[in-house]
DNA sequence: ACGCCAGTTGAAAAGCGTTTTCATCTGAGC
DNA sequence: GCTCAGATGAAAACGCTTTTCAACTGGCGT
């Protein structure tokens, strides 16, 4: 299924990459693909030291950073916490952050974009990259 | 003239606020007043230094941190770097970085502001604040 | 299968920006 | 001037992340 694509997916990035898949990798690799949410460091060193006790949170930071470099996963630094991870597969998307509860809720906005784009032209300038997070509570 | 107004403003922020303006105190508001970019913590502390060299980088950041929960600074984490503060007193603004310079440039766009309340509504949400950052380069 | 060795590892230390601790000082109301 | 809660600088602690380093291992060649 689409968990063992995306987990071949991430050890192809790497293998691609001239980097060796060891055991470790695998287990954070496999943690990887099977999160539907916005992990950090310390989560994915829990959740793949379960799979792997050997696994350690050095290895984890190392494997995201490769990863990052690689294009394969996004880095998020929302406020006031540390990053937390996510698929670069998936269409691009911005962020809203409950602030009762962490949560993170994914939107998109073509307009907004469009309008993003237009304000750097005419500053002059043209976007590499943007960050757009909406920090709110439930109505 | 209107830095003298507001460096005062700074002092009445405080003093209403029940703390004590002292020699150290002066000289940060005074820095802070006269700034018209973007300083972060080690910045003003250089600046501070000139005019009173006995102030440290400690209370700056303490000072920071009294001016942001009177609300009378922002505080703004860009990518990969210290927190950088400007006055509250103008008008809401979003933010371009010159990634080649570090160069910041204030924009707004009420259309945007507009947009991310419906979809923060659309979604059940109230956004309590946000953060929209263009990084980009010169065209 | 086996050896080799560059790449990888975990543990510990270092890095970086920021906050906290603590003993000493000082602003500002009396 | 006195007083003392509040402020200070220096140093330590902090939280997250990267780096160092000696030991280990994946995966190629044989």
């Amino acid at each position: 299924m689409s968990t063992e694509v995306t987990h071949r997916n991430y050890e192809a990035v790497l293998r691609s990459a001239g980097v060796r898949i060891t055991r470790q990798r695998r287990a954070i690799l496999q943690v990887l693909s099977e999160a539907d949410d916005h992990p950090d460091a310390m989560e994915l060193f829990q959740r793949a030291s379960k799979v792997d006790p050997s696994v350690s949170l050095t290895t984890v930071y190392r494997t995201m950073k490769l990863l990052e470099e690689k294009g394969a996963i996004h880095r998020h630094a929302f406020e006031g916490g540390p990053s937390r991870f996510e698929h670069a597969d998936s269409a691009h998307h911005d962020h809203l952050i409950d602030l009762d509860t962490g949560k993170v809720v994914e939107f998109r906005s073509d307009k907004i974009e469009a309008l993003q784009r237009e304000i750097a032209r005419e500053l002059g300038y043209d976007i590499v990259h943007h960050r757009l997070e909406l920090y709110g509570r439930k109505r």
